[in-house]
RNA sequence: GCGGGCGUAGCUCAGCUGGUUAGAGCGCCAGAUUGUGGAUCUGGAGGUCGGGGGUUCAAGACCCCUCGCUCGCCCCA
């Protein structure tokens, strides 16, 4: 508590920073409205069986990253990581599951223990959606769709990149897996020390490692798309098909990998160079098995999370502030007056701001500040005559106008 | 968890090989201007030099420890 700093890798939203947060959320919430997507807010936290169940004991996040603790009556309770798991944990807890297909939007808060860098905080943000009952391409290509169309609604599209790839329906991954292991083993030697780990718990993120020994050995590894088979095989083609008759670019990659079982078929991820050593914006796939292995019904799902700080980073123009006008009462006299006046604009629908102390040249300051495009004067001439004096604070003209008529002369300051 | 860089005013920073009362720009407050903002001028407030210890006649500067920020590794949004 040294100092009232802030927690590590916690951040105030205030200002600009605000402003940008605001404007991801907004529009994605709006677009995905389009695409029939409903909001949804669980909890921030859930008993940390929830997420060890979805996210699997070896995961980094589970291992590693998570806000745990015991809450007072000594039950386990865990910050949400992330919230496909906490949306899971609403359809089977709250029977949706006959309602499906579900189709859910949320924004919010979630936790990780990491280290801070650019673009990574221990509080930070998502956007995300679930699509959940829908085994068919075509909620694959419709929850791509509508991600690629939030970017584009925020202007970023065009500085990401769509990676694609699959990883096919649980038989081929069995299969391959058996084979990738074979292969790795077989070359174990020459593995990083992080990637041998791997081959017990998770060998598919071998694929994925940066490790340059890594690299040439899983250059000569067995293909992933040899052992699809034809149900995986369509099920891909059918979605890259969608894709690109929607008009989204993507490039398939065939090192993007999910390791945990209940992923299968679709995975993707936007990402972007102008991040620093972050790179994804959004990602997500297809994981039909989640929500019966948390104890739930069959039932597929597919969806995506991104970093609304990450995003925010990404817009050009920051958003900017709203610009009020400006009532300003010149005299003591006139406050209270000015007071009516600012409420009986704000009923008609004005953003006003009121000048609250100081000689008139103060108030004019603060009003200039505000950034508020026009100030209304009031003083003893001005209510002697029931007018009000209108100065456009961007080209300083002024003109007097009757109360009666003032709030269709403020019309064009809205 | 592991590396690199950086901590001086609200912000951005200067402070030379250790040397007197620690500076600038921007911002803030006040005045020039008691019915007119932006521009200009004048004045003012604001600093445990991140913290602790050490070396020295003398430390913002050098050494050690520590905390924090930041960038990267791992991993991820």
């Amino acid at each position: 508590m040294a100092n009232l700093q802030p927690v590590r890798g916690t951040h105030d939203l205030v200002g600009e920073e605000m402003r940008r947060h605001r404007q991801v959320v907004e529009t994605a919430r709006a677009t995905a409205g389009l695409y029939g997507f409903q909001e949804i807010a669980t909890p921030i936290f859930e008993f940390t069986e929830v997420f060890k169940r979805t996210l699997g004991d070896t995961s980094d996040i589970v291992t590693k990253e998570m806000y745990s603790f015991a809450d007072n009556s000594g039950e386990n309770i865990t910050l949400r990581p992330e919230n496909t798991a906490g949306v899971a944990r609403a359809v089977i807890s709250g029977g949706l599951a006959q309602h499906a297909p579900l189709k859910f939007f949320y924004a919010g808060p979630m936790f990780r223990y990491e280290r801070p860098q650019k673009g990574r905080y221990r509080q930070f943000h998502q956007i995300g959606v679930e699509l959940i009952g829908v085994a068919e391409p075509l909620a694959d290509i419709e929850t791509i769709a509508a991600g690629a169309r939030i970017l584009d609604a925020l202007g970023v599209l065009g500085r990401t990149t769509l990676e694609i790839n699959t990883l096919g329906d649980g038989d081929s991954r069995a299969a391959y897996r058996a084979v990738l292991v074979d292969y790795l083993r077989g070359n174990q030697a020459g593995l990083s020390e992080d990637s041998r780990k791997r081959l017990d718990r998770n060998p598919l993120r071998v694929l994925d490692s940066k490790d340059e020994g890594d690299r040439t050995i899983v250059a000569g590894a067995p293909l992933f798309t040899d052992h699809l088979n034809q149900g995986s095989q369509d099920f891909f083609a059918a979605v890259c098909d969608g894709l690109s008759l929607l008009g989204i670019a993507y490039v398939r990659n065939p090192r993007l990998v999910r390791g945990l079982d209940y992923y299968c078929h679709t995975a993707f991820e936007f990402t972007t160079g102008d991040l620093g050593a972050q790179s994804a914006v959004m990602a997500g796939g297809r994981y039909d098995g989640l929500i019966a292995q948390m104890g739930g019904p069959e039932i597929p799902g597919v969806g995506w999370a991104a970093g609304i700080e990450r995003l925010g980073m990404l817009l050009t123009e920051a958003p900017q502030a709203l610009r009020p006008v400006a009532v300003v009462p010149v005299g003591v006299a006139a406050e209270q007056p000015a007071l009516s006046l600012a409420e009986d604009l704000r009923r008609a629908g004005l953003a006003v701001e009121l000048g609250y102390r100081g000689n008139l040249s103060k108030r004019m300051k603060a009003a200039n500040k505000a950034k508020a495009r026009a100030a209304i004067l009031i003083g003893e001439d001005e209510l002697k005559r029931a007018v009000a004096t209108v100065r456009d604070l961007d080209t300083g003209e002024q003109a007097e106008v009757p109360l009666t008529a003032l709030h269709d002369h403020l019309a064009r300051f809205r």
